[in-house]
DNA sequence: TTTACTGCAAACCGTTTGCAGTTCC
DNA sequence: GGAACTGCAAACGGTTTGCAGTAAA
């Protein structure tokens, strides 16, 4: 994570208190937030982090490819800072938890009859279903 | 599509003309519209219907899994017709056209060590990538 | 000191909603 | 005739933007 900084620094950026917290708040594995969970753990680290900022902050983590940008459904953009390790998301379809899986081996692979002449240069797979709480009713 | 007219009077559907227009847009292969995109062709074929029907019109027929529901970037969902034969999509990066690929054998088969106890129900691919004309400048 | 960055507030876009009026069956 | 549907307009949630002020380098 501190690398995460690191390289940010090397790219040039202003390492202020609010890139900090953000940065920090989307530390970890199986994070998922959407901007305005990011908003509200940055605010308990540094209460007066404007919206626009931590928007703009993720913008800029995801246009340099630090941190991912997740649609898996119709509401909110979530921020998936697992960005170095190819993976796939686990979607439950009730309460809306994402879980990371790795990607397998043969993903990704179209056969060429199916490209229709794109070049193709990314692949993203969402599994949905039940998890295991919202199996057993909790 | 005259199918699908009657599929919806069978579920007791009141067949208007605003859902006989809404229908009659979405007909074909590779149609992927936006709700904005599909009042706009209607209205070419009902001036007055409204934003309001249109959208009602699509939650309904994605509710009875006649149309699906497609969010490939975080902007408006589109609604692909294409919802009896399975199949997944190829985005263009540039242009954001999308196009149907069908379904391979061996998709959405996770390992079962993979599934972290989910019970999953089903698969959505996204391949993304420059189409033909996007390559070639167009 | 300079210029990148921040915070505010307003605007924005896609979508949903409440409700009065209409129309299908 | 009655319930289902439509259209309007207002509200909504998530996101973006313009701009004056602040702070990193």
């Amino acid at each position: 994570m501190s690398d995460l900084l690191e390289r940010l620094r090397d790219r040039g950026w202003r390492l202020t208190a609010q890139r900090r917290v953000v940065a920090e708040v989307l530390n970890g594995e199986h994070v998922h937030l959407t901007a305005d969970e990011v908003h509200a753990r940055a605010g308990r680290l540094l209460p007066e982090i404007s919206r626009a900022t931590v928007y703009n902050t993720l913008g800029e983590l995801v246009a340099l490819g630090e941190v991912i940008e997740v649609t898996t459904d119709g509401r909110a953009k979530r921020y998936d800072p697992n960005a170095r390790k190819a993976h796939h998301h686990l979607v439950c379809t009730r309460c809306l938890t994402i879980r990371d899986v790795p990607a397998g081996a043969g993903d990704g692979t179209l056969p060429e009859d199916d490209r229709f002449g794109f070049a193709i240069s990314g692949v993203e797979i969402t599994y949905r279903g039940l998890c295991p709480d919202c199996q057993s009713g909790a």
